[in-house]
DNA sequence: CGATTTTGGTCATCCAGCCGACATTTATTT
DNA sequence: AAATAAATGTCGGCTGGATGACCAAAATCG
């Protein structure tokens, strides 16, 4: 993990054009500046470990990142994959028994950080943004809960389809009837993120090459018929 | 269902004692107190269904009740049980394709409830209540995590010893070396909570008994050997 | 108080998908 | 370019625990 000086303006822009902060005036964002940090990875670099960091606050700023869960067995999940403007971290006081780190995925990765507590003391002064902060771990509630549910209800063939709809809609880009999505996942990651094996992912991937759905290497992932996606 | 209309000294009350309301001064208590909204039910009486409300909050002031969800094939299980000083409800604008209702198990019942657009007024005066809210929710979200690594890291047993101890430790009374639990949950809730089917837990709960770690019945748990639950 | 519903107890069956093992292909290092 | 490592393919065996079926006990109801 490299971290970097930026000047302010360099993070002031990055700051600007982050969702939570959209409701803070140019002054009240050049407060929060003084407060942040931030930090550069190359592909496969650990940004943070939650073990050893006092309570922080990350948002992406670029590149796609990777957060892996580990309970006391030193079992791992990869938790969540995370895009340009998500936010990872320690976003509550409350500490947990499972430890986390982030990885990234993508070539090149940007973040930056501030402490908890600092990011309190402005939110106390911040109302807007409070309510902006409140909506976001709100929505994160909202997604977990829907994972958990999923692994409840459903079995492993329609969490990969699900996962596949998802990631499709997020970042597939649709050319002549296919969808293309770039594809930055062993079957290992989505084994984990749909909570399956490896094996069991192949066989799905390959089952549903078989029957025409999708073609795909290890760079990228074609969706031919996006309607047998059910 | 039953609305109650309160006085506003006794709802000033049920709301001072509220963890998430200490925050706040007096005179502002007294402005929440304008848009809550009072309820009380008996035993197995629905409190509250997702759908057919718009967003609200609830706080559970008295008594013990349970969170169901539904999918969209109908398949229901217990997401949680919750106790006095909880809150449920629709805490995010954001609306799931998950349905939830929320029954009383105990005898009764009593919560208040605001619409969520009140509440984000009040919030966007009050950084501290916002903050306070928010540290609730986040704190959701981690029980939610540990939910979810649970069902993913452990098998069935694990989870249903976890499952005791945590209870033991929420509602248990130490009395001569063994630790009471009033017992309001059928074998069917306590899967449901675990994940796991009725006649599995019925399993689970002769085994234990058998050696000797537990005695039950329908209306409570008495756990001998508190060691023995690794 | 008998009748009906809800909860608990037990067992035999069955299968999704995990696990290990090993081969092959692709990527990375030296 | 050879060596090493990492990612994919494939298969058969195995099992945790779900499912269904049926009965007994408790609780609730009329």
């Amino acid at each position: 993990p490299i971290s970097l000086k930026m000047n302010i303006e360099t993070k002031y822009w990055h700051l600007h054009n982050h969702k939570l902060m959209s409701v803070l005036s140019s002054s009240e964002l050049k407060e929060i500046c003084l407060i942040t940090n931030f930090k550069t990875a190359k592909k496969g670099e650990i940004i943070y470990f939650s073990h050893d960091e006092s309570s922080r606050v990350y948002t992406l700023k670029l590149g796609t990142i990777k957060i892996v869960e580990i309970d006391q067995k030193g079992n791992e999940i990869v938790k969540d994959i995370l895009q340009e403007g998500d936010l990872f971290g320690q976003f509550t006081l409350a500490d947990s028994n499972l430890d986390e780190y982030a990885v990234a995925v993508s070539d090149y990765v940007t973040c930056c950080s501030f402490r908890m507590v600092d990011f309190e003391k402005v939110i106390e002064r911040n109302p807007l943004l409070a309510l902006q902060y409140t909506k976001w771990v709100g929505l994160r509630l909202k997604r977990m809960e829907n994972k958990y549910a999923n692994l409840v209800f459903k079995d492993v063939r329609s969490r990969f389809i699900g996962f596949l709809k998802d990631w499709s809609s997020k970042e597939g880009v649709v050319s002549q009837n296919e969808v293309v999505i770039k594809n930055y996942l062993t079957h290992q990651d989505i084994a984990s993120l749909i909570c399956s094996t490896r094996q069991t992912v192949t066989q799905l991937f390959n089952d549903l090459k078989e029957n025409g759905t999708l073609e795909y290497s290890r760079t990228e992932i074609i969706i031919k018929n996006m309607a047998a996606l059910t």
